[in-house]
DNA sequence: GCGAATATTAAAAAATTGTAAACAAGATCA
DNA sequence: TGATCTTGTTTACAATTTTTTAATATTCGC
């Protein structure tokens, strides 16, 4: 039932074999998946081959220079919208507009705090990112917040904001048994007042719309949804 | 009908006029509309009346810190996309974090070079851009929003102000439903109050336009946009 | 089988949205 | 300037959908 997600993926390439090490550890201990590239043109090989969400380019490195791979990256369809960082040990004003205009998203100048590095990796990604959006999978049933659907065995199933409302709190832990009381305060609300049978109304028609079987009564307790 | 192209709106709040007025030159000169402020306050009621495309918060100011304005801009639906820049003379790492974990994309410490500040907001906007898209085609239907024009199989259609931000919002995210609440905010801003019946208006006449089915209303939650 | 709990059904009630028309405030233009 | 649009908003009512109630049947555990 859980959602996996592919781990965001960052290209670094530095000539410093220390720098890509404290880089590396540090964005993998925050979750990321980490290739290195020794120089430019490694790095553009890399790029290519693993297409990463994120790319850390240092500036001076033999071969190719930072700035070069990034022009030659943002000419190709695939890397056009992906983030690109700047590491590098110029801190001078012209060099870093020139790192922005030529198609950087950041620029910073070493020595680097890790934990920095990081922070800003993050923030990129917090813009950057669509919102995965919260979709529920159970089973063949696909249950879609943001887009307020319901899908079964790929068919569309419309449902009232009640009837999506339980639903969803039925969802979101399968197996589990929530009580008429619980019900009730969570989608009704702690102060809305409505008869007993409300509910049975609601629940069966979730029923009908999802072919029967999913939502289960346990008598004199409540109901619980199940595969 | 003379197309006028909005400029992008940057609100900057800072406690030195000498650095508002510098920033304020150079990002004039860029083509964006400034917007100042002197106080944390005077920021947040500014965001809220002008709702700048992107706020520059210095971090010590005071009434408030850029660090306190900015969550609580964050908590406004109006604003959780909104660009936000920190400005600072403190040199730390830790709250250099701190302000990229608050919500901040991007963190400049003092003495900053005007043209490096104003490198970094052309590629902040070059990447939201490119994320938002600022020309949306979907289906046979194309919404330039920098130029405010939607064009439908090829037919401009004119759309008053307030449809075009209505849908503009709406096709932002496709399939996604905008709830009525946060379209008013989105839409109308935080402090605008207008009755209820105004959004449903507004939701006809574009769909008049554009050949009704196109948006979708989800009764009781809001309304979508889907092709 | 008994009794309480739940299912079913239809119809009433409530809530929500669609629509047309009217109005004020600006903008536009002759 | 005054007349005429355009825009944004409100109002009042119609149309629709959702939610609830209430009355009756059915189920399930004991």
């Amino acid at each position: 039932m859980a959602q996996e997600t592919k781990p965001r993926s960052i290209l670094i390439a530095d000539d410093e074999p220390d720098i890509l090490e404290i880089v590396s550890f540090n964005l993998q201990a925050e979750g990321y998946e980490v290739i290195t590239a020794k120089n430019g043109n490694e790095a553009i090989e890399l790029a290519k081959t693993h297409k990463p969400d994120l790319i850390i380019l240092d500036v001076m490195m033999p071969g190719k220079t930072g700035f070069e791979v990034c022009k030659i990256l943002r000419t190709l369809p695939a890397f056009e919208n992906t983030v690109i960082i700047f590491l590098t040990a110029l801190n001078d004003d012209n060099t870093e507009i020139k790192g922005l205009e030529t198609g950087g998203d950041d620029y910073i100048t070493k020595p680097i705090s890790p934990k920095v590095l990081t922070s800003r990796v993050n923030a990129l990604f917090r813009r950057i990112v669509k919102e995965t959006g919260s979709v529920l999978q159970i089973g063949d049933l696909i249950i879609d917040r943001e887009k307020y659907i319901v899908t079964s065995n790929g068919e569309e199933i419309t449902l009232a904001r009640k009837e999506f409302e339980l639903l969803a709190l039925l969802t979101s832990k399968p197996s589990k048994v929530f009580l008429r009381n619980e019900i009730l305060h969570k989608v009704w609300g702690t102060d809305v007042i409505v008869g007993d049978r409300t509910i049975d109304v609601h629940i069966r028609k979730i029923r009908q719309k999802l072919g029967s079987d999913c939502i289960t009564t346990v008598k004199g307790v409540g109901y619980k949804f199940q595969m």
